[in-house]
DNA sequence: ATATGGACAGACAGATCTGTCTTTTCAAGC
DNA sequence: GCTTGAAAAGACAGATCTGTCTGTCCATAT
């Protein structure tokens, strides 16, 4: 259909801006990937930039959708919810390929903060925090917002050190922290 | 003398990869900056690659002891200390043109474990976590290596906040969590 | 059956990238 | 004063980048 053509290409930008990087990643390896035509992409998008955009807005859905629904699915109240991040956030980092967050990674490439990438990568944060202030306030912390930044401090840093640093323990880790925050939240 | 025009090529090249990304920085723009000829560059360096990974263990170098310098300067306790890091942190946050942390930027456009540059990220992340794991010991923390790691993730965690969400106030909210995180470990 | 529109294939322009090479300039040491 | 070596300046090659344009094919709808 209209739309299938699109979608192809941004999974397989998406895969390869995550795995190469995003100014190292050529327009032309993405369409050879893809099996595209250039004068299709230039349909769809206005310019690199723009597919880039494009591929962030949809691994914002397909992440933070997948990662809500794990950590539902791993438990129910909402205490052992805000544990179960870290759970989530261990399964990811062992995934083969595993090479960190597009987020942190695109906007290191896109410093600037007005850019419309790093403003992507900047909502995907806010919302990832929103989410966690919400299971926060659904298990009655006194200072929601407080036990979230925490919790979302530990998160942010797991991926960096599971990452950058290699640690394979990094969310488990990041979970024993948080266990002693939640504890110290909900007393 | 010998060493100068090296020196001054990978400070240059240090602030561009660090403002603009190591990918989108190409030589010509660090020899113009720089004012410097294209040979003195291959004279001294095999590879573009090679100029990124001195200017990265300049930037260890620089920025881990003007870290431990200055939290060393705010606090003289070393349970005090584990706390300034944090100051020492919020600082760094507020300097204008503050475009996050140069390893976690550089392993993003680096994915690939093996790659020399990334494990110069790396090899950052574990000495910056040695120190902390020295400052927790010497605090007399019955576990300094758990408490390090905590502490560590938060620091991590707050340098992704502030840069890529764009938080002013990431460092402050992580020295709240690490003075749970502290009280807890030190009880 | 024919018309229409989307996508493929690929040439192309123009810029930019890394890395090599040559020529000129300049300054320090004997 | 002369020699020597380092570095500037910049041409150059070859690859690659984004983005545009032209044809050709094919499937679908009328």
């Amino acid at each position: 259909m209209a739309s299938t053509r699109r979608d192809h290409l941004v999974d397989t930008a998406l895969q390869l801006f995550q795995r190469h990087g995003y100014h190292a990643t050529g327009i032309d390896r993405i369409l050879a990937e893809a099996g595209v035509a250039k004068m299709t992409l230039y349909n769809h998008f206005k310019s690199k930039d723009e597919l880039i955009l494009a591929a962030l807005r949809r691994r914002d859905e397909q992440f933070r959708n997948a990662f809500m629904r794990n950590v539902e699915r791993r438990a129910k109240d909402p205490r052992a919810r805000l544990l179960a991040c870290f759970d989530v956030l261990a399964e990811w980092f062992a995934e083969s390929g595993f090479s960190g967050c597009s987020f942190i990674n695109a906007a290191g490439e896109f410093a600037a903060p007005d850019d419309p990438i790093h403003a992507a990568c900047s909502e995907n944060k806010r919302l990832s925090l929103a989410y966690v202030r919400d299971l926060a306030e659904q298990a009655g912390a006194a200072d929601p917002q407080g036990l979230a930044d925490g919790l979302m401090l530990l998160m942010e840093g797991a991926i960096v050190m599971a990452h950058v640093a290699g640690d394979p323990q990094a969310a488990q880790k990041a979970k024993r922290a948080a266990e002693v925050l939640v504890a110290d939240a909900l007393a």
